[in-house]
DNA sequence: TAATTTCTTAAAAAAATGTTAAGTAGCTAA
DNA sequence: TTAGCTACTTAACATTTTTTTAAGAAATTA
């Protein structure tokens, strides 16, 4: 039975990568190997991969660096970190990032396989992501939010910072819908709590300010559950 | 900000079971504590709950059972295990039964926190968010449970608060049939008894408040059972 | 009839949001 | 290097919304 699963591995020790690749390989994932950060990104960029396993630490780019580049081109993208010691601090990082799992070396290959399976048995999530549209226009506004400009019609334009301009992508994606709350922490903060709920509630505020020029449009509150933005 | 997520920690030492449910309590998560196998499928069957924390290692009923019998009932709420040693045997069967991590003890509870959060923040897998049906149209109203609005044919709509939303959602799904008193509490108020009874009771006679603008409808109690809403 | 359950209203408590401003950290240019 | 800039976070206080609790009345059941 061949899986057909792709996966990357990122591992400077050249050994003990190989050894890893050929044990993944016999159990039928596809695995392409990398000997560092910037290996790994050409290769994540060249073809479209199930699953990364990256070592954390390693010379030129390390794991934690290479899995953010990663996370800003593919946000759902499984990640399993290899770290040399348990270090905790990079562990907490990792999991920052995205990451679904770290192990820390020497682990048992029957548990990593494990944990590959899990992971890639998982149901299919809902991929939100929209990455190639950039240019909105809603109101009396045009919006690109690759250069992270709101146009008003009557020549006014503001230039935003990237968190109000990931939010207000989050809002007119979701246009007269409702944005739910966790999904936009998540999403734009990686971390769902009191701070950053209060961070997001000011970025709010300052999104409603800009809008104001087009009477029409509104952000309303859904209590306890998100935003909404809408047209009368 | 409430998370409002419910643990079930199932852990058979008193004493780090305490600390870990507070250490958790503290961080947001409501948590449900059992000390063997056969009170946590008890407490498992009495609620709902968004994640399970099994201790491997139990008297009378091992996490491993346990998790068998959990996984009969609900096949995918997320399993975390604790193991005292680290017992491949243990952690591959762990895996096999469907488990999203296990970890050894001792670990560091926030690295646990890190597993909790990454594992909750999972986007909902495609069948149960997704297709959930939030549109309904009943008697003379059109009810979005989405936005938590609910509008008569007349004009009038009024918004909703989450659990006058969660309560009118579950009884236009029985639409004409009992919506039991237990069923709803255990999923609304997530626990049944004498207060959440009481606080239902109150919703209740919200709810029939906004319907009292289409005369056909009813909530009807049905004595010591629930309710039911329904039309002449 | 006594015990239990439900209805209703109001008040109290808890939680979430709106808004402004101060604090902080990182970057950049003089 | 410092001073200034930007982006973001945190604090503080006001306000709104939601939820719980209490308590007496009414209904239902045994």
């Amino acid at each position: 039975m061949k899986s057909n699963k792709k996966i990357l591995l990122v591992e400077d020790d050249p050994n003990f990568g190989k050894i890893l690749k050929d044990y993944l390989t016999i159990n039928n994932y596809e695995i392409s190997l990398a000997v560092n950060g910037i290996e790994g990104f050409e290769k994540f960029n060249k073809s479209e991969f199930d699953l990364c396993i990256l070592d954390i630490m390693m010379p030129f780019k390390d794991g934690l660096t290479l899995a953010k580049e990663i996370r800003e081109v593919n946000e759902s993208i499984p990640l399993i970190f290899l770290t040399a010691k348990n270090l905790k601090d990079d562990v907490l990082k990792g999991y920052k990032i995205g990451a679904d799992d770290y192990l820390t070396k020497p682990f048992d290959s029957e548990i990593l396989l494990a944990k590959i399976k899990s992971i890639l048995n998982r149901k299919p999530s809902v991929d939100t992501e929209q990455k190639d549209i950039f240019e909105f226009d809603f109101g009396e506004f045009s919006f690109n939010s690759k250069l992270r400009i709101l146009t008003h019609k009557e020549g006014d334009s503001f230039k935003l910072s990237p968190k109000e301009n990931q939010l207000l992508k989050m809002l007119v994606l979701n246009f007269d819908d409702l944005l739910p709350r966790d999904i936009a922490l998540n999403k734009i903060w990686r971390d769902a709590n009191y701070f950053t709920s209060r961070s997001m509630d000011v970025y709010i505020a300052k999104l409603r300010k800009y809008l104001e020029k087009d009477l029409s449009l509104k952000i309303i509150n859904v209590h306890g559950e998100g935003f909404r933005l809408m047209q009368d």
